[in-house]
RNA sequence: CGGGGCGUAGCGCAGCCUGGUAGCGCAUCUGCUUUGGGAGCAGAGGGCCGGAGGUUCGAAUCCUCUCGCCCCGACCA
């Protein structure tokens, strides 16, 4: 992409009405429009990011033996009513009446649409495991949105569902969710912790909580250090081995780790040395939930078993905020000059600086660059406006993209560019083919 | 939902107390000069001051109502 042909709106100034460091960069580097309170347009830099994210929770789900499908946004109060949520929702949720004085509501979760589809073509043991999931629109309506797309009232989520035959292969589907969302956040640069939770309405006895520390993170938690040096990398998992997800799961649930929800200080004494005794603040990104027979018995989603018998499947739903994770991904990732994306979510691969715009030899050897990752399947940024270069150094440090190549002719002069990291500053020159083989090398496998 | 605050140009703000026909910086447009970390000079465009009533000869400014947004707390898969 040419940036004089891109919409990127960036802002030189905070914005007043953003406090935290991720709400002033999305909107000063032009990746959100706030629309209403706690309601966002997304400009095409959030949502290639947003898009990016997607995906990494798509390949990750998929990977797991997940399947996704979609769900609407608009839902019939009916379905609501018979499992008895419509009544003990609240006021979070946001009811409409359509033309015919029908109730319906913006799903602020799926539970019973996706339990209706499961009865319906569900009957037979033979059928599960099955994990249904999917991406999509929520709405709560919180009595007060704030920190940007960290807690709007409209926010994107991967919510997953998962339907067995009893206790164990239920629990087996929990210890795959957990694994998956391991990999997913570490793919995005992420360190999130699994902590013990609340359970909350959705009810149900297991539920494990994935904490990002940050200092603006909503909830207290309290952990053992050694927990934050756990790490999945690329490990070879097999989703349908019980015994080697739980034992995955066992690894990272072992030390302590819990929210002020469930902590208890006991333990965390008993358990936890002094000097890695840590009290921190933490950003929730993901939950899951075993909840057994809860939506099942009172909707009427049974299978019959080998011996005949008809019985509730066994549940649990699994979540990932998707629109919030790039608000915890700049909170973890940012220094006072603006984002520092992780490669893996990164809007584009590189920047492409052109200091002197319209020298014949700087802007042939900028679209050679350019020509040459486009060519290798990355997605460059060339910034060809006609501004000066602390200008585009800015706007190129604002954005965060990790990688930069520098073009001037002073450099050219000798041969070389320059390639600087955004999360060092450091800079190294080298000929222009070396510079895009790195580039290419740092890409492989991300 | 309780408490506090703010709505004036795309963004950041001043003006309001003490009514007299709207201003600054950045951004935008034009021209010239510049060009390795948010350039300089000259010129230009852009706002019925959130909305509705009221007081007044006259309202951004005073009064009433209303809408929107932000902050602290409570709340929150």
């Amino acid at each position: 992409m040419r940036l004089s042909r891109y919409f990127l709106p960036v802002l030189k100034e905070n914005p007043a009405e953003a406090q935290i460091v991720s709400h002033r960069y999305m909107l000063r580097a032009g990746m959100i429009k706030q629309a209403s309170a706690g309601i966002y347009s997304w400009l095409p830099m959030g949502y290639k990011v947003l898009r990016r994210i997607e995906q990494i929770v798509h390949e990750e789900q998929a990977r797991a033996g997940h399947l996704a499908l979609l769900m609407p946004t608009i839902q019939s109060a009916d379905l609501w009513r018979e499992s008895g949520r419509y009544d003990a929702y609240g006021e979070e949720m946001l009811r409409i009446k359509d033309r015919g004085g029908r109730d319906m509501l913006f799903s602020p979760t799926a539970e019973e649409l996706i339990t209706d589809i499961f009865r319906a073509h569900v009957g037979s043991y033979k059928d599960l495991p099955l994990t249904l999931y999917q991406i999509q629109w929520k709405f709560r309506d919180e009595t007060r949105p704030r920190f940007g797309v960290m807690r709007g009232r409209e926010f994107l989520m991967k919510d997953g569902y998962n339907f067995d035959v009893d206790k164990d292969a239920a629990l087996h589907a929990y210890n795959r969710h957990m694994v998956s969302y391991l990999r997913t956040y570490e793919r995005m640069g992420l360190t999130a912790i699994p902590m013990r939770a609340d359970s909350g309405p959705i009810g149900g006895d297991d539920t494990h909580e994935f904490l990002v520390l940050a200092s603006t993170g909503e909830s207290e938690v309290f952990y053992d250090e050694a927990v934050t040096q756990l790490k999945l990398g690329h490990r070879d998992i097999d989703y349908t081995d019980r015994a080697q997800v739980a034992a995955v799961c066992k690894e990272f649930t072992t030390l302590y780790a819990r929210t002020d929800e469930t902590h208890d200080p006991a333990i965390y004494e008993r358990d936890v040395p002094a000097e890695r005794r840590k009290v921190g603040r933490g950003i929730e990104v993901g939950q899951i939930f075993y909840f057994g027979t809860k939506y099942s018995e009172p909707m009427g989603a049974t299978v019959q078993t080998a011996s005949g018998e008809k019985v509730p499947v066994h549940m649990g739903s699994h979540g990932i905020g998707v629109s919030r994770l790039l608000g915890a991904i700049i909170e973890a990732s940012h220094d006072d000059k603006g984002i520092i994306w992780p490669e893996g979510v990164t809007p584009f691969h590189c920047g492409i600086v052109n200091l002197k715009q319209g020298d014949a030899e700087a802007d042939a050897a900028c679209e050679a660059i350019y020509a040459a990752l486009t060519a290798l399947g990355l997605d460059p940024l060339y910034d060809d406006r006609d501004a000066r270069a602390g200008e585009k150094f800015a706007t190129m440090d604002l954005i965060g993209l990790p990688w930069r190549i520098t073009v001037g002719p002073r450099g050219l002069k000798n041969g070389v560019v320059e390639l600087t990291s955004r999360r060092t500053g450091e800079s190294e020159e080298l000929p222009p083919e070396q510079a895009v083989a790195r580039i290419a090398e740092i890409y492989k496998g991300i």
